[in-house]
DNA sequence: CTATATGCAAAGTATTTGCAACATT
DNA sequence: AATGTTGCAAATACTTTGCATATAG
């Protein structure tokens, strides 16, 4: 995944348009309604690098999908998602990091890491 | 799921016998060693019931199976889970709670949940 | 006896892999 | 030309569903 393609380009086009949290199935979706239709496997394949390379994130959503964004890769940060539009906020918590050294001292596990995401329904949403 | 049969008392032994998640097909199979077969269906199903009871929590690994164990139904905590061998503490988290409060009404969202696991290494398992 | 639970086999998701054709460098 | 990339089809992993049979109440 380091050579220039096509694909690539309208993946990280998608990408970039936007704050929402999308599907590889989204952005196979969204691909093809702009005619610029890019396989599944590749969308795949793409997102994978993507996020190795820590430019995109991932979240899985509590029904099993994951769902992928442009983020910021230079500060730790958790996402506050909107269920039915998939926007998001990065929002930063030094409490939330404290806490889980506490916790994680308090009971002798070593090497802790943490999962949050905080899912709601955003202004633009609220209705649905 | 309201009748009293031996598979769903053999799945509720299995999971009172310890503080491990345990996936389906874990479960499954303790119960084929304890010569307590139960299809892998009928495991899935009454953990769903049990899920739906609140009597087990389930945590989406970031594998993306779905585990299961006992928990306590009277108050809100999350886990501390070990990654080799599945024990968990149940931790509460106030200062959590209300962090993800603030973040909510700051950004305008409404009905924010948020899922909060710790993955680590328990004392046991420090080598692995 | 009736309704619910079980369990096999088959279907369904979400994602990954094999591999031949293809495009980038 | 050489190697990385694409995309289809097939494979995988986990979970759910259809349906006939078994069983609790």
């Amino acid at each position: 995944m380091e050579r220039r393609t096509a694909q690539r380009a309208a993946i990280l086009e998608v990408l970039e348009g936007g704050r929402a949290f999308l599907s590889a199935q989204d952005l196979h979706d969204r691909l093809r309604s702009k005619k610029r239709s890019v396989g599944l496997t590749t969308v795949y394949r793409n997102l994978q690098s993507l996020v190795e390379q820590g430019v995109v994130d991932v979240v899985r959503t509590p029904a099993g999908e994951s769902k992928y964004r442009l983020c910021s890769k230079d500060f730790h940060h958790h996402h506050l998602v909107c269920r039915h539009c998939g926007v998001s906020v990065e929002v930063e918590s030094p409490e939330v990091e404290k806490w889980a050294s506490v916790i994680a001292r308090d009971h002798g596990f070593s090497d802790v890491t943490h999962e949050l995401e905080l899912f709601g329904n955003c202004t633009q949403c609220k209705n649905a």
